[in-house]
Parts: C-alpha cells; sequence; structure tokens
DNA sequence: CACAATACCGAATCAGCGTTCGGTTTTCCG
DNA sequence: CGGAAAACCGAACGCTGATTCGGTATTGTG
C-alpha cells in the first residue's frame, strides 16, 4: 500500500488539502445515508467526481477516509473543548459552554457524527482506531471533569453523576439523527434543554 | 427466492419455533458486534452450528434475519407499552412504567436493541423495512402522548415537549452501548433517573 | 415398518467489491 | 518554453460474500 502523501510543493498544498477536505465531506453524507459498508467505491467516484484510482491518490485505502471523517469531527471539537474548560469559570458555566459548543458542531457536522455514532463497528475493526478512541475518551473525560467539580462545589447535584453524564451522552449523540438545518429549534436552545435536564433545572411554570 | 414456511405439521412446530429464534439471537450478538454488513454468512453458520443452505431453511436471507431480530426486539415491547397505557393510571405513573418496561427490556436484549439502533441504514435498504419503522413510530407515538397528557393536567411541565421526548429517546437508546450484565446499577435505578432528568425533578440534596 | 415431511448439508456459482497500476493530462516553476 | 511533479484516469484483477440446489439424514405418522 503506498501510503499517499501530501505534495511537496507548497504552493499546490492549499489544493490538495482542499480536495482532500471535499472528498472527506462527500463521503461523510454518503456514509451518513448508506452505511459504511453500503457504500461502494464507485458510489464514491460519482459522487466526488473522482475517477476509482483518483481517489488512493488522497487516501490509503476506504478504511483510511473513514478513519479522516471521524478526525475531522472529533479534532476541532476537542480543542474547543479545551479552550473552555481551560479558562477561568464556574463549572456550571462551562458545562453550559461545552454543550453548546458540543450541540452547534454536532449540527453543523450532522453527518461526519452520524458516521461517528452508527459506524462504531467499521471503526473499531480497522488499523488506527485507537486513536478515534483517545479521542472520543478524551472528550467525555473534560465532560466529567466539569461534572465533577460543580459536585464538589456545591453547584451542581446528581442522583448519580455517572448516569447523568451517560444521559447527557446518549441526548446529543442522537442529535443528529433528528435535526434538521433552520428546524424548529436552534442549536442553542438544544443545548440550554439538554443542561437543563442534566442539571436537574425545574422547567419554567 | 422460496419463503420458508414453518412445518404444518402442529408437532414440529415448537422445535422450529425454538430452533429459529436461537438462530436469531446469535444472530443479534454478531451483528451487535461486528455489524451487518461485516458479519459474514461463514460466521453465522459456525456460530450457529448450521450450514450455510441450513440457515435458508429458516430465513430467506440475511436481510431477513435483520428485519426478524428488530421484530422481536419491538413486538413484545409494543405489546407491553400498549397494556401500561390501556390501564388508568395517571400519567406521570404511567410514564414511569413505560420507561421502566423499556428500560429493562433494552438491558435483557442489548444485542438486539444494538442492531436495531446501529444498523438503521442497514436496515431501511431493505424490502420491508417499513414494517419496523412503524413499530419504533407506533413506541414514541406512545411516549409522546403519555408525555402530552401529563402537561395538559399540569402534572408534567416542558420547556419544549419535542425536545424532552427526543431527550428521552437518546438516553435510553444509547443505553446499551454502555450498560453491562451485572454492573453497578439494575435496570430500575436507570429508568428512575432518566424519568427524573425528563421531568425535571431536582435531585436529593 | 414405510412413506412423507422436514431438517440439514456443502460444493458450486456468480455478482460485486476494493484495490492496483501503467498510462495520460494538468499544473507549477525555473 | 520545457520538464518534472502532481493529479487523475479506468480497465483489469483477485477475492469474498450471499445464495442456490441436488442431495442426504432425521423425524413424526399411519
Amino acid at each position: 500500500m503506498p501510503v499517499p502523501s501530501p505534495p511537496t510543493r507548497p504552493a499546490l498544498r492549499a489544493r490538495y488539502d482542499a480536495r482532500r477536505r471535499e472528498v472527506i465531506d462527500t463521503a461523510a453524507k454518503l456514509f451518513a445515508e448508506r452505511g459504511y459498508d453500503g457504500t461502494s467505491i464507485s458510489e464514491l467516484t460519482t459522487a466526488t467526481g473522482l475517477a476509482a484510482g483518483g481517489l488512493y491518490h488522497y487516501f490509503e485505502g476506504k478504511d483510511d477516509l473513514l478513519i479522516a471523517i471521524c478526525d475531522e469531527l472529533l479534532e476541532p471539537l476537542l480543542e474547543r473543548a479545551r479552550e473552555i474548560v481551560a479558562a477561568e469559570a464556574p463549572p456550571v458555566e462551562q458545562l453550559r459552554e461545552l454543550v453548546g459548543a458540543w450541540v452547534a458542531h454536532v449540527v453543523e457536522h450532522r453527518h461526519h457524527m452520524l458516521v461517528f455514532t452508527q459506524e462504531r463497528q467499521a471503526i473499531e475493526r480497522e488499523r488506527r482506531w485507537r486513536r478515534v478512541r483517545a479521542q472520543r475518551r478524551a472528550f467525555e473525560q473534560i465532560l466529567d471533569d466539569v461534572l465533577a467539580r460543580g459536585e464538589a462545589d456545591g453547584s451542581m447535584t446528581f442522583a448519580d453523576r455517572r448516569l447523568s453524564l451517560l444521559a447527557l451522552l446518549g441526548m446529543v449523540n442522537y442529535t443528529p439523527q433528528w435535526v434538521r438545518p433552520g428546524g424548529r429549534l436552534s442549536a442553542s436552545e438544544i443545548a440550554d434543554g439538554y443542561c437543563a435536564m442534566v442539571l436537574g433545572e425545574a422547567p419554567p411554570s
């Protein structure tokens, strides 16, 4: 397997990156709609405008594409999350910011997110899936830390903190299955609703 | 495609049904672990003890197996849900019973549930997937009705009822991805936690 | 026991898949 | 311009997977 590498000439780098990202996004959409195993290379070629061989100019193989989709989803999210918790703010506020950014990200990249959540088995049977797992765990750890700090300083109360974390993961991970762009609720309204449920805030009466 | 049919001789019917169910359960486990498309017929044969041809004595094809898994999961759950809402009880109580039965079902049949939630695309590209969709919608409708009745009689309050429903679906559908048999929390503890979050009950302080 | 109905086998088939690779076109840069 | 690097093509290949089907073994039944 000849590992494809970016061009050495700097002038071509932007073009290369853009095209590569384009292919990743197209693939994310297809994978989200038809499933990873359910999408053939030939479907990929018609959707991207690239011929079969051309794909292998940018990706080692179909599995490489799958990992790239997850990476493109998780890396910026993780970076943003680290920024949020690095700032000095009370845990409740950090949680709101985290969930807000997270939901917004999920809504904007719902195809990537659908692939990430629906193709768990496909991801885990590829080489390099550990990187994806590490990223997911890091993000979950950040969330759990915030909940723990809130519980410690008394600003949050949980019947069971772990269950609340899992519930939150469930809610947000499920979101891309029903959100529509231009839907009734905005990303921040959704995020606020989730936060209220997790924090046990009584709804307006 | 010769449609396989149960034996006409009544004495053989129980044996047939039992074997069929056995295969369905084995397949559910394999599909949950390796994915539907990621599981080959030959893996199915070694796991079930049946030869390739033997499988087609019970199922029309691999896709038939997928539908059967969903059916075995959803039919009893739907039946139970209808029982619960048929009884005369206040909405809050009905919701607790619904979620309790649902989570218990999900925990007990987590492999089936994983297939149902993770293989959405695979399911939707098969013939007869409409039946599965109808069952899911019926169940969600029952839940929504209970929430609506609770909201109407003032026993429940939601910032946004639809969002609360979707959050609940997210939590419960995510559950099979982390529950372990003999885990720290029982099914009813999990269900209680979910209900509290959806109903906006303040956690114990 | 004998005969069907049923349960099961497993090699053969065939379509579809991901991947390869020699070649062609396009792009930058000196 | 000229030549090298990069981008891309697409027929051909090898392989795996689901399904078929003629046959055999097992089971209940009259």
